[in-house]
RNA sequence: GCGAAGGUGGCGGAACGGGCAGACGCGCUGGCCUUAGGAGCCAGUGCCGCAAGGCGUGCGGGUUCGAGUCCCGCCCUUCGCACCA
């Protein structure tokens, strides 16, 4: 290859400053004209990032780039989830402060940033360790504590062993820690919670409005669980009343026993004196049992008869009373009323425990089983049998009828539970914000005034694993309100409560006396795209629902909802190494498939890139050989961005041979387009075809960015554009003002991609007004479709000719199947046969039934 | 078990509301250039076949002039949820 080579190195170091000088990336939020907020998940500075993180942060440095090309005024702000856990474990296992350890990466990360042409305004950094931002996380404690969805009780929660600290059940995930895999215990402690459920409803109807990726819907939908049913009151011989919530009333009637769960508050009092020891030994054996064990559906039923009856309500006849560890404390009552006749898990209790079973609803062919023969449960809906005064109610109004008669006869009514638990946000850990409370023995729970805060987080040496409760003398505070002495509460708050309301504060990041003015985040919430991982689905983005919505109410923000729009892009996953012995190995531990240090073999798979798999790819080494500009074409190339995709080093080789092509194209051309002017006028055959490709490619490149996203299928598109120009070029008689115009086509609609290499062959093209001043092209959707379409003809369902008819031809049916069979190919195809029908696709293509 | 997404060349992946399957890229093959190549350039590349032609989008049916795309019945993969009463 002659010409001066592509020296990505060079250009990037020039432009990157450039960019950041002019201030492409700050915007005026208090008077914009066209807003756009745009923005990506900030992110955990947990170390540097490598090519999967800046996968992220690449789809949405391509989409600003865009957006601001088109006109807008584009708010793409970035911060730092700096407090949490990680920290206070990597900087345990380094010896450092986590807050040391949190800065040093913070740094690091915007160094790549920096590196990969991601510019940001850091004018409007967050960084929520910092007390100008966790003040306002506690102020937000404080309003949701005034407004009662703040508050503290004692109940069985999930403690993590291994974290040292409880987790919201968000925060378990498949029964194990979210950040570390360890099953978590039970523990009975008091905390604090976020009333969330208060919310449940509207958290699930207003995900219908959300543009937001179906199964995301799905998750949060199926994690709020809502289900419509009744709660039943049935009385003990004790006395005591037992609600029970459930989901078929109308098979009250074949209610035969009531199970408990084994942590239900009534044991106790229903427990027959001489069952007590049995219970109790049963009652610890579930509290043993992990979640996932309790869970599973695999196990057979186990649970024990507590010596004592109850009245079934409807029937008047008494029914004993079990407790099972397969019914949860947690949901609906923590009881349940068994019709083994009409629900699986309570037919296999009933038969494992020789329990009757009455049938109360007929089958769907009408029949009524005899329970002796049944071998499973009849739980599809059906008339009501043997049902007293409901008798006869055919299935379809089998529940509403029975809801009223219960509601009527004052021993049930309708009710809707809902799987969602309150959020528990206390964490006995250090690297959070305080909770802003103060114990008074005089005044009790005592909010810490607006005026006091923040809250600050000891500054002192750290020396391991340790909460606010291990630091002497920070729990030692007098009174807000009788200036007595008091004690603070010793706990910080869930990271998750930082990152619920982030995407307010970079409206007015710089704000002392509010966390963030109501008319200015009015003027640019909801964000508009917000791009970020699936990960994230429940967690983040439905405690950011609730979080809004709660300020919403409150009358600080004037909208229901942070994100109008999600997309989310999926992982990059890359080879990964094990040896038998040594574990995860790193590439160059690697010869042959075989372990350097013991020589066995070694096993490959793909995983999303992590650290702990040592098979992450980093971005300063891909950097260093082909530069940013390849990383980037090379990220959004390999795959549609809502995918997960695999890194491949061959596939990072042809971004990085496409953009020496381009380079050495434009470069080549410049001598002859020098004083070149105006646009073309008039086209030979070859020119028009590049013509139609220039609009068809421009078409494609901004649709994609407007709508679908789809941005591997438009940089292929630049490159077929790249493509057909050089070979144009190769061809002879060029027009130079043709390739002018698709040269700074090209150049501009792959700026997004590889902003470096296209601010510099712009430059050199002469162009005095730097691309991100510089509308992004238009089309003309005539040229689009061109003059002349290749209609396919089909003879027999298949493609046997193709035929070059022009545009107007080509729409005109009639006329488009005169041309098909006027065709030379055609005619020889049709000799001695019969035409039975023609049909002509404006546009598409002909079809021809012969026979 | 329930729900969602997906299954297309040797590989990553294209294909707007039924209308030319395999765009673009990788890899591979042959050639050119080079002292050299993990560089570059040119050509080829779904499969079978010398060819004409035939066969091809997980499997089996169906609708249609025409199906990767629609319908019915399966299989497999991934991801959620999972005794939720």
């Amino acid at each position: 290859m002659k010409g001066e080579p592509y020296d990505p190195k060079a250009i990037e170091d020039r432009w990157r400053g450039f960019w950041r000088e002019k201030g492409y990336f700050r915007v005026d939020t208090a008077r914009p004209t066209n807003k756009f907020y745009y923005l990506n998940m900030f992110p955990y500075p947990s170390g540097y990032l490598h090519v999967g993180h800046g996968r992220n942060y690449i789809i949405g440095d391509a989409i600003v780039r865009f957006l601001r090309m088109r006109g807008y005024d584009v708010l793409n702000p970035m911060g730092w989830d700096a407090f949490g856990l990680p920290a206070e474990n990597a900087a345990i296992e380094r010896g450092i402060h986590p807050r040391q350890w949190t800065f040093d990466n913070i740094a690091y990360a915007k160094d790549q940033f920096h590196a990969w042409g991601i510019e940001y305004d850091w004018e409007r950094e967050i960084t929520t360790c910092l007390p100008d931002y966790y003040r306002w996380t506690q102020w937000l404690f404080l309003k949701l504590y005034e407004s009662g969805l703040a508050y503290k009780k004692r109940a069985a929660v999930n403690y993590c062993p291994s974290c040292h600290t409880v987790l919201a059940n968000e925060q378990v995930v498949g029964g194990e820690c979210e950040r570390c895999g360890t099953p978590p215990e039970q523990r009975d402690l008091d905390q604090w919670f976020f009333r969330i459920t208060a919310y449940a409803d509207r958290l699930l109807a207003d995900l219908a409005d959300l543009e937001w990726p179906e199964h995301v819907k799905k998750m949060q939908e199926n994690w709020i669980g809502r289900s419509e049913g009744a709660t039943v009151i049935f009385r003990a011989a004790s006395g005591d009343p037992i609600e029970v919530f459930t989901t078929r009333p109308d098979t009250l009637w074949g209610a035969t026993f009531l199970v408990l769960a084994p942590e239900h508050s009534l044991v106790d009092r229903l427990t027959a004196p001489n069952r007590r020891a049995e219970v109790e030994r049963y009652r610890k054996e579930a509290a043993r049992a992990t979640e996932v064990e309790r869970a599973s559906t695999e196990r057979p039923k186990t649970g024990l008869f507590l010596g004592s009856h109850a009245l079934n309500p409807v029937t008047g006849e008494p029914i004993p009373i079990w407790i099972a560890d397969y019914v949860m404390p947690t949901y609906g009552t923590g009881a349940v009323m068994a019709v083994p006749a009409h629900d699986e898990r309570d037919f296999q209790f009933a038969r494992a425990h020789g329990l009757p079973v009455r049938v109360v609803i007929a089958a769907p062919d009408g029949s009524i089983p005899d329970p002796g023969e049944m071998n499973g449960a009849l739980v599809e809906l059906g008339t009501m049998v043997s049902s007293g005064p409901l008798t006869g109610t055919p299935g379809g109004e089998a529940i509403a009828r029975t809801i009223a008669y219960l509601e009527e006869q004052r021993i049930g009514r309708r009710t809707v539970v809902y799987r969602l638990r309150d959020w528990l946000i206390s964490r006995q850990r250090y690297w959070g914000a305080p909770i802003p409370i103060v114990y008074c023995g005089r005044c009790g729970v005592v909010p810490v005034p607006e005026e006091e805060l923040p809250v600050l987080l000891p500054d002192v040496p750290f020396i391991g694993k340790m909460g606010l409760a291990d630091i002497p003398g920070y729990a030692d505070t007098v009174c807000p309100r009788c200036g007595g002495k008091a004690k603070r509460d010793t706990d910080t708050m869930d990271t998750f409560v930082d990152s619920s309301w982030y995407f307010l504060r970079f409206v007015s990041p710089h704000e002392e006396r509010v966390p963030f003015v109501t008319e200015d985040v009015n003027r640019w919430l909801p964000v508009d795209l917000y791009v970020g991982g699936v990960e994230h689905a429940i967690l983040h983005l439905l405690y950011s629902r609730f979080i809004t919505k709660a300020l919403h109410d409150l009358g600080y923000v004037g909208f229901t909802e942070p994100f109008k729009r999600l997309f989310t892009q999926g992982m990059v996953c890359h080879t990964a190494y094990k040896c038998p012995e040594h574990g995860w190995l790193y590439p160059k531990e690697v010869d042959s498939l075989r372990c350097t240090k013991c020589g066995r073999e070694v096993a490959t798979s793909y995983f999303a890139m992590s650290k702990s798999r040592r098979n992450i790819v980093e971005p300063s080494d891909i950097i260093a050989r082909y530069g940013a500009d390849t990383e980037r074409l090379y990220t959004l190339f390999m795959g549609p961005p809502d995918r997960d995709i695999e890194w491949s080093e061959d596939g990072i080789r042809g971004a990085w041979r496409f953009l020496n092509r381009f380079w050495h194209l434009v470069v080549g051309q410049l001598p002859d387009l020098a004083g070149v002017e105006g646009e073309p006028d008039r086209f030979d055959p070859a020119g028009r075809r590049l013509w139609q490709k220039l609009h068809a490619t421009v078409k494609k490149v901004t649709e994609e960015f407007e709508e679908g996203l789809g941005l591997n299928t438009a940089i292929a598109a630049v490159m077929e554009l790249a493509n057909e120009l050089g070979a144009y070029v190769e061809g002879g008689e060029a027009d130079p003002r043709l390739v002018r115009r698709v040269v700074r086509d090209l150049v501009l609609v792959l700026s997004p991609f590889t902003p470096f290499l296209a601010e510099e062959l712009w430059h050199r093209l002469g162009e005095k007004q730097p691309i991100l001043e510089t509308p992004w092209p238009a089309y003309d959707p005539a040229a689009v479709v061109g003059e002349e379409v290749e209609i396919p003809v089909q003879i027999n369902g298949k493609v046997r000719a193709r035929v070059c008819v022009p545009v107007p031809v080509a729409s005109d049916p009639h006329a488009l199947q005169e041309a098909a069979l006027a065709a030379r190919e055609v005619q020889g195809r049709l000799e001695g046969k019969e035409v039975v029908r023609v049909i002509a696709v404006p546009g598409k293509l002909v079809s021809i039934v012969v026979r």
